[in-house]
DNA sequence: ATTATACATGAATACTGGTTCATGTTTCAT
DNA sequence: ATGAAACATGAACCAGTATTCATGTATAAT
């Protein structure tokens, strides 16, 4: 993680107490797990710091040894999340040169994600009210790199001129209600069926 | 409840405690406008019933004679934003027989409506997590008008073939991201240039 | 006018749950 | 071994706030 001389503190990010040992690392990565899964659950209010740490194993003023406050832990989590699906998608189209085979493999990738992190995307979907900042971040920071892609792709006459801007937010409106349809509303319609369904709207549109 | 003969209370509608005189159909009202201005700009937790009533004017107690939780003042706000919103894309689009010209008109209305309703557009959002139930209701009734008009369409050959179920998501995301664009992340990007873009994809697609 | 009903008040209640702290226990360098 | 630092505990504190209630005031019918 780029250091530079004798320091070994984080770099960008200092959130809360970091542990300096392997005990205290796998307690505070305990602690964050447990938050996931009840916070996605029950949502942000109704997820005590008590069911947190009683679901980590541990007691309830441990919570506050890496963890400043309730909200620091969601933010965390929101985070990784970015963290993760840039991650997946990334690693999902790497070596995709065409864009329309990499929208359709990216959105193949997204959806898998959220089918396997149901909790993580409500807790996305929830910081637009509990830290508004992690929200925008996130997708600022996804609109920004999609953005990015589709410039190339409209330089190198892979796909039609347009708005990239727009079309980088609309884009992921897609991904993300189609998520939803499969997390949220639990349709039990197959991810491959979506993914066609979907990509044909992208790529063709719906004029006849 | 279910009563048969001479009962005139409200049909589908039954939430606390319906006013009897002018005076009480003002000051629930009142509370119920209060309400979404403020859970609208400060979420559903900070906003306390203290802040509802001051809003309004009203004392404290005066919120139990019209409503009988602070969640069901919520709902009934996620209820009226999913009438008003079908409404003003309904009126839209009323008299358009071109399905693609529709689409336009509709995305215009949806994004203006959001525009000058910001507080409903984020209480919506919200209700994944307060009222899971009225969340559900709001998407799935929009997306089944949705759906039915993409079938019509399709039958009338105004739009290509497809799976109307997953395109009415997709096309409801479109808007749906596009508007926050606007309400949430504050873009200056005219309504108009917005639509025209959106447009485009929905109707052509980024095949080249 | 009178009275029953609807409406309004705001202080009191009751309870939840985030955060702190004084007190142990474990780990690690020396 | 041994002391210091890191880690862990859970009971207690405290603030905020949804809801209730006893007590009024306005309204409409008789």
């Amino acid at each position: 993680m780029t250091k530079s001389a004798g320091e070994v503190k984080a770099p960008q990010k200092a959130p809360g107490n970091q542990p300096k040992t392997a005990r205290g690392e796998a307690t505070r990565k305990a602690i964050l797990s447990a938050a996931e899964r009840v916070i996605g659950a029950k949502g942000y209010n109704d997820a005590s710091i008590g069911h947190i740490t009683s679901e980590a194993g541990v007691a309830q003023g441990t919570f506050y040894i890496y963890f400043t406050t309730k909200e620091q832990v969601f933010s965390e989590l929101v985070l990784e999340m970015g963290r993760l699906v840039r991650h997946t998608i990334a690693e999902a189209t790497q070596g995709i040169e065409d864009r329309l085979e990499a929208e359709k493999a990216g959105l193949t990738a997204f959806l898998e994600f959220v089918c396997a992190h149901p909790d993580l995307y409500r807790i996305v979907q929830e910081a637009l009210f509990v830290d508004p900042q992690a929200y925008q971040e996130y997708y600022q920071t996804f609109a920004a790199g999609y953005r990015a892609g589709l410039e190339a792709a409209q330089e190198a006459g892979q796909i039609s001129k347009g708005d990239a801007e727009t079309r980088a937010w609309a884009l992921m409106g897609i991904g993300r209600t189609l998520g939803e349809q499969l997390v949220v509303f639990k349709s039990d319609k197959p991810i491959s069926e979506i993914v066609a369904s979907g990509y044909d709207l992208i790529a063709n549109g719906i004029k006849p």
